[in-house]
DNA sequence: TGTACATCAGTGAACGCGCGTTCACTGATGTAC
DNA sequence: TGTACATCAGTGAACGCGCGTTCACTGATGTAC
């Protein structure tokens, strides 16, 4: 499980993220304290000071780690599509699906970007990241790359889409609009083609 | 300010959320213990527990008002638009402006309803509530009112735009495009065109 | 290869803090006669 | 109208708790000669 880091006790900065990630799955955000992590990961709760500056430090991470697997899910998401207007859907049903896998990672990881008041460093300027995926995604689906300003704001509504979702598709409430759609993928679907995301898009 | 209730001392339970609200919009909502909401309504830490079981209890009552502050913003957002189309919208730029001004309500708002992984009393069978009232503009707009199932993925559709472009707004990476687009609701305005809210909208 | 030393990851005890909640109480209000 | 009593909203001290962080320390590792 370690990696490469044999210093003084195996690779302690990792085993602390994979201790907090545990705790968050299991017990969720408010349980998340440094000392509950060191408890976890097996050290004095002075250790983890050793790796991050304070408490912040570590959340923000874990929260980096979260941000990375949606860059990956998202990246797959439209490999795997057939064509740019499914791909549009089907990286927001990978998007929604990510955050219900990893209900308390997700809160995490716009929890700390609310502190900053940014989503993690310009996510506009990571060429491989998770928005310009989706914004090049836009253009193939016949938006027009010279307007700019179209283009972000077509990009910043499908993200908001998916988020909205995200966060309510973890209500009871919509349990039987699952079933009367056939399932949990076939509701998002459903909520993404009334968006305007999905086969047929484009405003 | 205070209302009917002249018991022993004025109507604590009211003073009691207003403090609460105060607390909620001056520091945030990781600032609002039960201690510090006794404190700045001028009463003992006991106090506030004639009033609610505990703090969940007050939380939820701050949730609630919250909840119809936000059924009012609505309803007049709909009273004024001059179409149903632009009910819509007006509903949707209503409700992103309510979570701006009151942020830390709006969170706590959907931590409550988190908690308990149901929105307010089934918003649904509220008949004067912000839910009902979207989806009658739903019908208005020329969605078929017989197809029960796909007006409810309609209006789910809306709430979860709104929703996600409410957290979304907060962030700074954003300042530019509003100043692009001429101010923050022309910007609202734009993603919800592009989310299929707005003049000639309909599915 | 062996010894002296610097480095630094981890320890464990302690700090001060604010929290939610409980408890026996006090004292003003409202009610019965 | 006056007195005795029940009610109950508010007090203030105390409880036990887990937190983030600091501190002087220890002891294994890696390095210089």
């Amino acid at each position: 499980m370690a990696e490469a880091r044999p210093y003084h006790h195996g690779d302690l900065r990792r085993a602390l993220i994979d201790a907090a990630r545990r705790i968050l799955e299991a017990e969720g955000p408010s349980a998340l304290s440094l000392r509950a992590v060191a408890r976890e990961a097996g050290v004095s709760p002075a250790a983890p000071y050793h790796h991050f500056k304070d408490k912040t430090e570590l959340l923000e991470a874990v929260a980096q780690e979260g941000w990375d697997m949606l860059d990956g899910v998202i990246a797959r998401a439209k490999d795997q599509a057939a064509n740019p207007d499914q791909a549009l859907q089907e990286i927001g049903v990978g998007y929604v699906c990510f955050a219900r896998d990893n209900p308390a990672l997700y809160r995490v990881m716009y929890d700390t970007a609310r502190d900053r008041e940014a989503l993690p460093e310009d996510m506009a300027a990571d060429k491989d990241g998770a928005y310009c995926k989706v914004r090049d995604t836009m253009v193939e689906a016949g938006g027009d790359p010279n307007d700019e300003l179209d283009l972000e704001l077509a990009t910043i509504a499908a993200w908001c889409a998916a988020h909205g979702l995200a966060e309510m598709a973890a209500f009871k409430q919509f349990e039987h609009l699952k079933d009367a759609c056939g399932g949990e993928e076939p509701f998002l679907r459903a909520i993404f083609n009334h968006m305007g995301l999905g086969p047929r898009h484009l405003r």
